[in-house]
RNA sequence: GCGGGUGUAGCUUAGUGGUAAAGCUCCAGCCUUCCAAGCUGGUAAUGUGGGUUCGAUUCCCAUCACCCGCUCCA
């Protein structure tokens, strides 16, 4: 890969094609918001694709779902993340460093936790006002901290337009737990079996406290999600299973093997909830070459599932304070938990349980990016340079591009009648303009696959060339198989 | 949120306290039978808001956005 060494170079790219733009950009731009171009959306709507069918249409196991962004505040008590998904920040008023207060020691040469979960607001207000021995990490100043500031990390809104009568809910922060959700209408209306699962796509909104780095933490973002239900006991063996599967689907798709692996966490790191959790990294090419998280892959026990188990008892409380999730408590676990309403009865076994979750959770928007400055590439030809993405066909924007090698002799209007016949089954562009060498370059700046030309020789026996993008070779095909020829090189 | 940097046409760059320049791209036309050819013409820019000034793209202030580093990162 060529001079795509910077954020900046890729940036570039992304706006010079029609990729990506920065959101609202005629107005000054709005930080952390991005928008897909024309190429851009056709792109992340191929990866979406592609991993709908690895992980829905092509197993007998997963089903999919689509669930709302607004859900009832209950649902975020129970997840915890209502109380949990927060920090409590403080600065260093000596160099204005800000550190997490749950990552501050007492000594300096105690090792820091380097990742610890988010913690409980409440609580950790309370306990925390103490800083006068915290030393800060950077400038080794001894208690000269701000008071903590606490950051929520879920978005507000309120529904209902009458002001009166409104209600606070949260803009999801995962998809997860739509899914979690919706277990038992999947489980009592798609005669579905443990081990399944259920798969969403959808977006997401987390209020981050820094973003930066172009599209890899923003505010908004879609993530692809698969809940996978399995038997306590079998999910180890599920977790290496997902955990295979989805680096495959990368490998696949074309990214390059050197540009991707996995990163176990430690048991430190982990949140309270998870068993295991392995991240699917990709090292992006500029800076200095970081590894960035594309997914996650988690083993979540039966946590959440419990979790709703306590929520939907809490119900009663939740109206008696009307609605002030900060004035109740999250109801205690009845004992006979394993057989409440999110419990699954195995027919054969005759045994009764919460089901186990191992959860791939994958950014969408980050693995568009990925697939994309992993396609870059530029070469010599003929002392030219030329820049092309390779995308693998599945995913590319337009698979092909069709051209009259002149516009005269009726070529033209040959060109036209194959376009419009393809363009019922794949993404086409149709090009007559300038020098037909142009039109190739033109293509494979795009990832376009395929180019189609019409030459003097179509008028006599209805063959046409097929360009290869990569190798820029031709064969020639008859114009009937032209359909088959592409169809073929667009499946896995 | 801190420190540093950047912001001129779609892209890459030039330049100046006094009419903002070029290459590529793009568009129109001519010409073209397979890889960014050539010719002619054309569209198009000083992030936003103030201030200083006769006059600001240039100097100053603010703001927005992006990049690098710190910080942070279910």
């Amino acid at each position: 890969m060529a001079k795509l060494t910077k954020l900046e170079d890729i940036v570039s790219l992304c706006k010079r094609r029609g990729f990506i733009f920065q959101s609202s950009e005629i107005y000054g731009g709005l930080a952390s918001c991005y928008d897909y171009g024309p190429l851009g959306v056709e792109l992340k709507n191929n990866v979406k694709k592609a991993w709908w069918k690895s992980v829905v249409q092509m197993r007998d196991d997963v089903v999919g779902i689509d669930c709302s962004i607004l859900m009832h505040p209950l649902v975020w008590k129970a997840s915890g993340h209502a109380d949990q998904f927060a920090d409590l920040i403080a600065e260093c008023k000596k160099c204005n460093t800000r550190t997490r207060i749950d990552h501050l020691k007492d000594k300096p040469n105690e090792s820091a936790e380097e990742h610890t979960e988010h913690i409980a607001l409440a609580a950790a207000a309370a306990g925390a006002q103490d800083l006068s021995r915290k030393v800060c990490p950077a400038c080794g100043a001894v208690g000269n901290f701000t008071q903590p500031m606490p950051f929520n990390l879920m978005f507000e809104t309120n529904m209902g337009a009458n002001v009166d009568d409104s209600m606070t809910l949260f803009l999801r922060p995962e998809t997860a737990q739509g899914i979690f959700a919706n277990f038992r209408n999947v489980l009592d209306s798609t005669r579905v079996k443990i081990p399944f699962g259920i798969a969403q796509i959808g977006k997401s909104f987390r209020n981050e406290i820094t973003t930066k780095a172009f599209i890899f933490r923003t505010r908004e973002f879609e993530q692809a999600e698969l809940e996978f239900f399995c038997a306590p006991g079998t999910d180890d063996q599920w977790f290496v299973h997902w955990k295979q599967q989805r680096f495959n689907w990368y490998l696949n798709l074309g990214i390059k093997k050197e540009n991707l692996r996995f990163r176990e966490h430690e048991k430190d790191e982990l949140a309270h909830y998870a068993k295991g959790c392995v991240d699917v990294e990709y090292k992006f090419p500029f800076g200095s070459g970081d590894w960035q998280e594309l997914e996650g892959i988690a083993n979540r026990t039966d946590y959440d599932l419990r979790q709703h188990q306590r929520g939907m008892r809490t119900l009663n409380s939740w109206y008696e304070n009307k609605g002030d999730l900060s004035k109740i408590k999250l109801k205690e676990e009845a004992e006979d938990y394993l057989k409440g309403p999110l419990s699954y009865f195995d027919d054969e076994k005759k045994s009764r349980f919460i089901p186990y979750v191992i959860e791939p959770s994958a950014g969408m928007d980050r693995s568009t990016l990925a697939f994309l400055v992993d396609a870059y590439d530029e070469e010599e030809v003929r002392g030219e340079t030329r820049n092309l993405l390779r995308f693998s066909p599945a995913i590319a924007p337009i698979k092909a591009g069709v051209f009259p090698l002149v516009n005269r002799d009726g070529m033209p209007e040959i060109a036209r009648k194959i376009f419009d016949d393809l363009k019922k089954y794949f993404n086409c562009f149709y090009d007559d303009k300038g020098a037909i060498g142009r039109r190739y370059r033109r293509q494979d700046e795009a990832g376009t696959p395929f180019c189609i030309t019409v030459d003097g020789q179509t008028t006599q026996d209805n063959t046409v060339t097929i360009r290869q993008r990569d190798s820029m070779e031709q064969i020639r095909l008859a114009t009937d198989q032209l359909k088959t020829y592409v169809r073929e090189k667009l499946d896995l």
